[in-house]
DNA sequence: ATTCGTCTGTCAGCTACCCGACAAAAGGAC
DNA sequence: GTCCTTTTGTCGGGTAGCTGACAGACGAAT
């Protein structure tokens, strides 16, 4: 759900990292703009074969919430959400979304290389970053690949618990998406999240405030579905 | 199924990195060694909470076949095949198997970080293999979120006829691995990859040599399967 | 207050694939 | 050649989750 730790906004507010920051351009977007769209080629294969994209880019959020997915005819997969601070570089065909109202900090490719080898502490930033990515990518791969969604509900949950560390007495849950949007996240469809809150509920381990907000009623009964 | 095309070998050859080669450790594994566990916790919302790992590692592999794979219960999926050249950065709960009597090049990370900060040639090489690590990260989510095991068979046959492109006369292909194994690659039960790979052939895209080498009568028809 | 669009809960039929089991095939060691 | 282990192909029953559908709830706009 979320790729790292490290918060970019105040990395680059050091002073030995003003010029770099100088380098982003700002750009605005509104809610539901597409910011990347690959020229997905079903035919992964020939990839290996193409010329290297000549469009990859950098962006910092400064603002906003921006989504990270994969998509397959009117199928969509959620790999990541960004909030302020955080940095995606791309990669791959994974399609750029901007869910609530952004400023992104952009910066071009040839600025973006010419910095790494000019600027340590950036390319370092970037490693971490990268790593953080990573980690990410082998979870939901985890989740997906070895375990049901029961287990990938009750991880989001617990995590989003541990969001809300100012509401950590009353545990208290928003979820900052619609049903929908959350199985896409979680690689389920839609009914299915709502049958499993739904038998959370019966279980007495969620209590539904209202829509979108739950209250964890037995923290160590949900971490147990991990298992 | 494999991570990156760059050969660090071949990187770690030019002069002006021989010091970073010469800080690497030789080291030698026999077949099935497990070079990498993971002190794996089932309870992954606690991760944010540990201290940082101090035994994150990189390595180079010389020579052999290394595999990683996630692991739960008895279950197991494998993220990569890493052949000489290729460099893995520790950065998850990722188990690392040696599959084939393998020499890897270890770094500690107090030399990596060192090594970071001063060779900007080493990190601009990091950063690189780091994105293609993630470019398949990518791509195993799409296929296990968005696809079936068809089109993951039929991708990773794709891939393994371009990677014998010596062979592109006969399209023949050699599975590296066992039908189990294949398996525990694409997410699926090994009886499936069996039936997959006959239903394959019934239909006139593959013919069954011997034992894990199958020769590619219709590639475009592999290539439908995509779709 | 009303209307409309989006979201949510629920249902029942369907399906892609799993799983345990067994027999046959294949390869390596002796 | 024999024996043993691993691998492979096949079968049938089972299941986690999907899918289309519908009605009700909810929130925003007017």
């Amino acid at each position: 759900m979320k790729f790292s730790n490290i918060n970019l906004l105040e990395e680059l507010a050091r002073p030995e990292l003003a010029p770099l920051l100088s380098a982003f351009h700002e750009r605005r977007y509104a809610r539901q703009a597409i910011v990347f769209s690959p020229q997905y080629d079903d035919d992964l294969a020939e990839q290996e074969t193409q010329k290297p994209r000549e469009d990859n880019f950098v962006f910092i959020v400064k603002s906003g919430l921006v989504r990270i997915y994969l998509s397959y005819g009117d199928r969509e997969f959620t790999i990541a959400l960004l909030k302020p601070g955080d940095l995606y570089v791309s990669h791959s065909n994974a399609f750029v979304q901007v869910l609530e109202d952004a400023v992104l900090l952009l910066l071009d490719t040839p600025t973006f290389n010419r910095c790494m080898m000019t600027i340590p502490e950036f390319t370092v930033s970037i490693v971490r970053v990268l790593g953080g990515m990573l980690k990410s990518s082998f979870s939901i791969i985890d989740g997906l690949a070895l375990r049901d969604v029961t287990v990938r509900l009750a991880r989001l949950l617990i995590d989003l618990a541990h969001e809300n560390d100012d509401n950590s007495q009353e545990r208290l849950i928003r979820l900052p998406l619609s049903g929908e949007m959350l199985a896409q996240t979680l690689g389920t469809s839609r009914q299915t999240i709502s049958t499993l809150l739904t038998d959370f509920t019966r279980l007495g381990i969620l209590q539904k405030e209202q829509r979108g907000l739950y209250r964890i009623l037995d923290e160590n009964r949900l971490r147990e579905l991990l298992h």
